[in-house]
RNA sequence: GGAGACGUACCGAAGAGGCCGUAACGGGAAUGACUCGAAAUCAUUUUGUCCCAUCCGGGGCACGUGGGUUCGAAUCCCACCGUCUCCGCCA
């Protein structure tokens, strides 16, 4: 969400961020909430007008009655109703007008950052770096629930029939291995100065809805029922929900946050092929971070965030790219987006693994997130970003360690995690 | 889940239809004076948000949140959220 004073100042900028996000549909918003930005507040001052005529009335009123003048009194009170249905009507057109311009203001785009590409959709989205070496080894690697399965470390039958399509049973030297990776990456961002934390795993409409419109909110959420309550789709939602409509003192800048939490999603739309296992799924687990910080740190937090997932899947010995997001392809409240993509051996590509998010202060000014400094108060910026998501991670380490025999190596940084195990010998 | 009490500024807390939201009273914090410096003392400052105004300034809204009654609501009524105490249940 933009600042309307600064499209109210800069409406050619505005429409030159929408030009470059592919979305021209919405060129026209911006004249309209213009128009309807001045009607408002041309409606403020009248009904402010009248309002401050009430209540001097009103104090009239209190004086004569404490003097025991009821006769004039009865008299001024017919003044106010005259105004009164003037001040109803009004009200409820301002208010009519005032969520009219919240909502065009939802939809329109985050000025997006100058580096960031410009392109229509994820096809022109564009690498920026590679980090190890894509290797394919002269052995097949086997799909990932294959590979799982020589462990006896998943049962997708059991789940099916337990919970459906899209869950799963993770057993074994598998199972350990995911929350040795958590448990890792927890460590690893602790490590860097993090704080770590562990958020409510359930959280308010009117949080979700401060997070996420209410088609995102459909597709993903799902809602408790007889409850005003929903399963969190990532511990971003929660976390930042905690300094939703708080002013934070500057000194306490930034934050820097790492969460863990189940994440529980919908998942609505078509599962391809690449997309069965634990692909995509309803549930998985994931350490998240994130930063509150001031404007002018954004940037740098940015790069160090993403810089963090790098370094995480390097020390496991599993290569990854970084893929900026173009323009088009880009969510509306971020200035700028960076994928983190772990490399497949057996699809010969890399594929998501994370996502490092600068959101600047859109999201702090939907969600009323300020900081009280020495020159004022302003909106913080906000960033999130992926440590580690498994199982979905697990298909990157599993097939980027997987050797010839079918054992898996435990890279060192690992083992601690994992009972000193340097290798996992296969079961069939 | 049941019963009761409560929600006011940075904290504690008074106010129970108009004289009380630039919010009594107590504390904290900031600045200044005194001091070599500190303590003590004295003085001043200390909620957010929106609209109008280039500046000085003027005004609206907010007493957990949202409605209602009233010329006027922190105060009365309704719903919701939260906190505390006791009981029940539970890892």
């Amino acid at each position: 969400m933009i600042d309307i004073k600064f499209l109210r100042e800069n409406p050619e900028v505005v429409k030159q961020n929408i030009r470059n996000k592919f979305q021209d549909s919405k060129l026209e918003l911006v004249d309209k909430v213009i128009a309807l930005d001045k009607e408002n507040r041309e409606i403020k001052q009248e009904v402010e007008a009248l309002r401050a005529q009430k209540n001097k009335i009103s104090k009239q009123i209190g004086a004569l009655m404490a003097q025991g003048k009821k006769e004039e009194a009865e008299e001024i009170k017919a003044k106010i109703a005259a105004d009164a249905a003037r001040t109803e009507t009004l009200s409820a057109r301002e208010k009519e007008v005032e969520e009219e311009i919240k909502k065009i203001m939802m939809t329109i785009p985050n000025i997006i950052d100058p580096s960031v590409p410009i392109g229509k959709d994820d096809s022109e989205n564009v690498e920026v770096e590679r980090y190890g070496e894509p290797v394919v080894p002269d052995f097949e690697i086997p799909y990932h629930t294959d590979i799982m399965e020589r462990f006896d470390g998943i049962d997708l039958d059991s789940a099916r029939r337990v919970a459906g399509n899209g869950f799963y049973y993770l057993m074994g030297d598998i199972a350990r291995l995911h929350s040795a990776v958590i448990s890792y990456a927890r460590d690893f961002m602790i490590d860097r100065g993090f704080t770590y934390c562990v958020p409510p795993f359930m959280i308010r409409s009117d949080v979700v809805t401060g997070v996420m419109s209410f088609a995102e909110m459909d597709a993903m959420m799902y809602k408790i029922e007889g409850e005003d309550l929903y399963l969190i789709g990532t511990s971003e939602h929660s976390m930042i929900g905690k300094f939703i409509d708080t002013i934070i003192p500057e000194e306490k800048l930034p934050q820097t946050l790492t969460s863990y939490s189940p994440c529980f999603r919908k998942e609505k739309g078509a599962h391809g092929l690449e997309e069965r296992g634990v692909y995509r799924i309803h549930q998985f687990e994931k350490q998240e971070m994130i930063v509150v910080c001031k404007p002018e740190e954004s940037k740098m937090w940015f790069d160090k965030l993403w810089q963090n997932t790098v370094d995480l899947f390097r020390s496991l010995d599993i290569p990854v790219r970084t893929l900026e997001c173009c323009s088009g392809d880009l969510a509306d409240l971020k200035v700028k987006s960076v994928d983190v993509e772990a490399w497949s051996p057996r699809q010969k590509k890399y594929f998501e693994v994370g996502s490092c998010s600068n959101l600047g202060d859109a999201q702090a000014r939907r969600l009323k997130i300020r900081v009280n400094g020495e020159s004022g108060k302003y909106f913080a910026h906000t960033l999130n970003n992926t440590v580690v998501a498994p199982p979905r991670m697990l298909i990157a380490f599993l097939e980027n360690n997987l050797n010839e025999d079918g054992s898996v190596n435990i890279p060192k940084a690992l083992q601690p995690y994992m009972g000193g195990k340097e290798k996992l010998i296969p079961k069939k």
